[in-house]
RNA sequence: GGCCCAGUGGCUCAGUUGGUUAGAGCGCCGCCCUGUCACGGCGGAGGUCGAGGGUUCGAGUCCCUUCUGGGUCGCCA
């Protein structure tokens, strides 16, 4: 039933018909979105990746057979339609962009039909995921999708000419490549002529573009896949997309300057946004202490507010057992919520526990100045009135407080305070694009886990200047020159000035508890090029997918990705991963155990 | 691995304190219709209520187990 499109070329896309062009004769192609039948004239909408197009069939114009054809169409057939362009006739529809022209169609070819879809094709889908994502390839005509996907490309194609403008190439590196068991876990890939070995998908391409800049390229980029073998979230997927850069002969401002240039590029023709600049920066440590988080979403303001030194000689035992666990007391004001119902109050408290806090300790001000709190009579007036002092808090305030190490606290008036401006609606209609640089990053990070130090970015960052003589004496004190970029909460890349000297290496693969011997087998390679000289250098890496999301204003990271895993890492319609044939199994030396039989008990 | 949410015709949902034959809108199929664009009119088909077990005279509804999808903590240098 398919008819070739053989002797016909498209001469449009959908939209791209316009008025200034009645009279001429076109070929358009694309799916039936509507059929409307009114017995001796049909109207269908034809729907490609530029958008919709009117189609009128009437029988004077195609004939008696085209018009039968044209009476079989349903949702979904792929056709051919030749015809004159014509001003309506009709009333105008002004929610279309070719609402005021339709096809007056003389020829009709049906070039594929289709069966009925699963689920209606059309924008803001009401369809559970789980099934779009089964017919990904139907979801994926949906103009928001498809809208999200051409602005990933659009991304891409504005950050690669940016890049080539700036003096960068852009340079490949493997896909297969050496596991390396510092950071997140890998995908293993078995080798064939080397049973019992694997190589690793790479979590992303820094040590070759440290390389890279050993040869000599000066400035490199890749719009680079990457590969983390970890759970899934809304914003994580196990392969993702990194625009990947490293530059030699920089310092940190050298980095951050190119970066700014082409964040404000992108916003500009993207979203249409100024991005003034310089982009505010922030420490990390002032980051966390303002905000409980090193990705502060500053949009709005409700800090914390460390109130130690107010509650430290109180008679609450929660606030002093935390100062002397050598742990502080911080607070949030969430103004006027005072008289948030006990009911809310202890979904906070719940909330705040999924974060490690034991409690969170609460005062609500109420509109007299009285004063409902579930500590209050642990203090003196005094006391209580220094601390609602410390907090600025005023009648029909609501005060919480989390006590305890301060990782924890910060962990819970970060993730709280986002939880009250979401819940409060404190964003709502917020249209603003707040970036922020947090800097100063920790060196290293203690690992109860591992009881040692953990390099928090990666071992190849470079300790701030006037921080390295602390690098033996008090290495959780050493801050690093890393930077991250965040926006609206949301940190979207990251990067570092790389050690380019071979005892500050050292030094540093010493504090991770690296011997030489490890540090050779792991980066034997890197250690082995920086002997032959190295330029001073440093990157910095998006999500490219996280960056569309905010863009976009996608609520997760499967809208702007084709082919998404779904949360077990499996995809709904491949239905990968599989099981492969034994004879593939053999080759590569691999034994799988057999499945777990059910357990008798 | 933990916690939370959801699962009822193709799609989106409703379904009361457990009580006849499980409903609606859209879609789909057929007939009619010359200006529709959420076309309209008439008629029709379509459901093991995710699965298994239990309680009960009786389960979409209560209990247990399990599967699927989502969110999140752990994890993500």
């Amino acid at each position: 039933m398919a008819e070739s499109m053989q002797g016909l070329h498209r001469t449009h896309r959908c939209t791209e018909v316009s008025n200034k062009i009645i009279g001429e004769i076109v070929t358009v192609m694309g799916w039936v979105q509507k059929r409307r039948n009114l017995g001796s004239l049909i109207f269908v909408d034809l729907r490609d990746r530029s958008g919709l197009f009117q189609l009128v069939f009437d029988e004077n114009d195609i004939g008696s057979e085209g018009f039968a054809k044209a009476g079989e169409l349903r949702s979904e057939f792929v056709i051919a339609a030749t015809g004159k362009v014509e001003a309506r006739s009709g009333a105008v529809n002004e929610n279309l962009a070719t609402g005021d022209i339709e096809l007056r169609v003389t020829a009709l070819r049906i070039l594929s039909e289709s069966q009925t879809p699963p689920f209606p094709i059309e924008e803001n889908s009401a369809t559970k995921e789980e099934l779009r994502l089964k017919y990904r390839f139907l979801d994926l005509r949906r103009p928001d999708i498809q809208r999200n996907l051409m602005t990933k490309s659009e991304v891409a194609m504005l950050a690669r000419n940016f890049m080539a403008e700036e003096g960068f190439l852009e340079i490949e590196t493997p896909m297969l490549t050496k596991s390396t068991p510092e950071g997140a876990r890998d995908y293993l890939v078995p080798s064939r002529i080397h049973p019992g070995s694997f190589y690793a998908l790479p979590q992303s391409p820094q040590l070759f573009k440290q390389l890279l800049m050993c040869s000599g390229y000066d400035r490199y980029f890749q719009i680079a896949r990457c590969f983390r073998d970890e759970d899934l979230r809304a914003d994580r997927q196990p392969e993702f997309t990194q625009i990947d850069m490293e530059l030699s002969f920089v310092d940190i401002d050298d980095v951050i300057d190119v970066n700014e240039r082409l964040l404000a590029k992108l916003f500009q023709e993207i979203c249409g946004v100024e991005v003034s600049l310089p982009i505010q920066r922030m420490p990390y440590a002032e980051a966390m202490d303002r905000f409980g988080s090193d990705k502060p979403d500053l949009r709005f303001g409700m800090e914390l507010h460390n109130v130690s030194e107010v509650v430290k000689s109180c008679g609450f035992g929660v606030f002093t057992g935390a100062l002397e666990n050598g742990g502080s007391v911080r607070g949030l004001n969430v103004k006027g919520q005072g008289q948030m119902p006990r009911k809310k109050i202890d979904a906070l408290v719940e909330f705040a526990k999924g974060f490690g806090a034991k409690g969170l300790a609460y005062m609500a001000i109420q509109p007299d100045g009285s004063l409902k709190s579930s500590f209050a009579k642990f203090m003196t007036e005094e006391e209580l009135q220094a601390l609602i002092q410390a907090m600025d808090g005023q009648p029909g305030d609501l005060l919480v407080f989390a006590a305890d190490k301060n990782k924890v606290v910060f962990d819970v008036l970060g993730n709280l305070r986002l939880e009250l401006a979401k819940n409060l609606g404190l964003l709502e209609g917020n249209q603003e694009f707040r970036f922020v640089w947090i800097t100063e990053f920790p060196l290293l990070e203690y690992s109860e886990e591992q009881g040692r130090f953990v390099a928090m970015h990666h071992p190849f960052t470079m300790p701030m200047e006037e921080d390295l003589h602390l690098i033996e004496s008090d290495p959780g004190a050493v801050r690093a020159k890393a930077y991250d970029i965040v926006l609206n909460g949301c940190e979207i890349g990251g990067g570092s000035v790389r050690i380019h000297q071979s005892d500050i290496q050292e030094q540093m693969f010493k504090a991770l508890g690296f011997t030489k011997e490890q540090a050779h087998s792991q980066f034997g390679f890197l250690l082995n090029a920086f002997r032959y000289g190295v330029p001073p250098h440093a990157g910095l890496a998006y999500g490219l997918d996280r960056l569309v999301m905010l863009m976009t204003g996608a609520d997760n990271i499967r809208e702007v990705i084709a082919f998404p895993k779904v949360k077990d890492a499996s995809c709904l319609m491949t239905e990968a991963p599989g099981i492969v044939e034994q004879k593939q199994l053999d080759e590569l030396g691999i034994a799988v155990p057999e499945p777990e039989t059910e357990k008798t008990e």
